[in-house]
DNA sequence: CCGCATGTTTGCGG
DNA sequence: CCCGCAAACATGCG
């Protein structure tokens, strides 16, 4: 459950859960998920409540009433999972039980997931150098971040310390609504390119998080519904290729995406 | 068995 | 110091 829209989903699924109710019990599971002593997940989190929740990028921060924050990143797989029955999950790394019976879980089969406890959001923030989180950029400090910024569009729009919240799935996605080749140099975008790439980001953003959240399906256009090797391009002219971008598997298509 | 998967980190080389 | 690349992490799916 990992880009920035899947993470706003778990924001509002623990806000409709878990609020405000005092956690009785604390089962603590993989140790590599934790990234504080888990003692100090015990004793934090033990008769302590969330009060409320705030996303930057793909991590969620949980505050709470005796002043500490729980922050969640998902991993690739990770997500929340509230109930009120006896199963704990197989793969729950952290499992809380609110004073009514109902508990929480984080779920995380890979174990790519990662817990914190920090002091602050801010603190935390500036030792993981997030930069902003993407959906509230404005236009004017988006093309300011890409005046300086050189190397591959795709690279870039990944890093997390340069945007926060964007990942393989959405930037392919951005890029393909741009007929921007992934490979492309910053430096050889103009004006018009990065304008274009900011609103189909903000637009893609919010078209996926609604789908998230109100399971409005996705436009039929996006890459997202054609994304593996040899389907049809939904432009109709191309096939969809698959290359590799900073590591990461890229999927586009050679004609509706120029190198530049 | 093989390749691939929404992420991050580390080590190496240029 | 910057950039790019490969591998590693752990599990499930086709």
């Amino acid at each position: 459950m990992p880009e920035l829209p899947e993470v706003a989903y778990q924001k509002i699924y623990i806000d409709s859960t878990s609020l405000h109710q005092k956690i009785v019990d604390v089962e603590l599971g993989a140790p590599k998920i934790f990234q504080n002593p888990q003692e100090e997940f015990k004793s934090a989190l033990l008769d302590n409540e969330f009060t409320s929740t705030t996303q930057i990028g793909k991590y969620l921060f949980l505050e709470m009433k005796k002043g500490r924050v729980l922050v969640i990143h998902f991993g690739m797989t990770g997500k929340m999972d509230y109930f009120t029955h006896n199963e704990v999950h197989k793969h729950a790394q952290l499992t809380l039980t609110f004073q009514d019976g109902a508990k929480l879980s984080f779920i995380c089969p890979r174990k790519f997931g990662k817990l914190f406890l920090a002091d602050s959001i801010e603190t935390f923030r500036e030792q993981q150098k997030l930069g902003p989180h993407a959906s509230d950029i404005s236009q004017k400090n988006f093309l300011q971040l890409f005046e300086s910024k050189k190397g591959s569009v795709k690279t870039a729009l990944m890093d997390q310390s340069f945007i926060a919240g964007l990942g393989n799935l959405y930037v392919d996605e951005i890029l393909f609504q741009c007929g921007i080749h992934p490979k492309s140099r910053i430096e050889n975008l103009n004006t018009d390119e990065v304008t274009a790439t900011y609103k189909k980001m903000q637009n893609i953003l919010k078209t996926v998080t609604k789908n998230k959240s109100e399971g409005e399906p996705l436009p039929e256009t996006y890459l997202r519904s054609h994304r593996s090797c040899g389907e049809n391009c939904p432009n109709g002219k191309g096939k969809i290729e698959m290359i590799k971008v900073g590591g990461r598997s890229t999927y586009f298509c050679p004609e509706c995406q120029k190198l530049k």
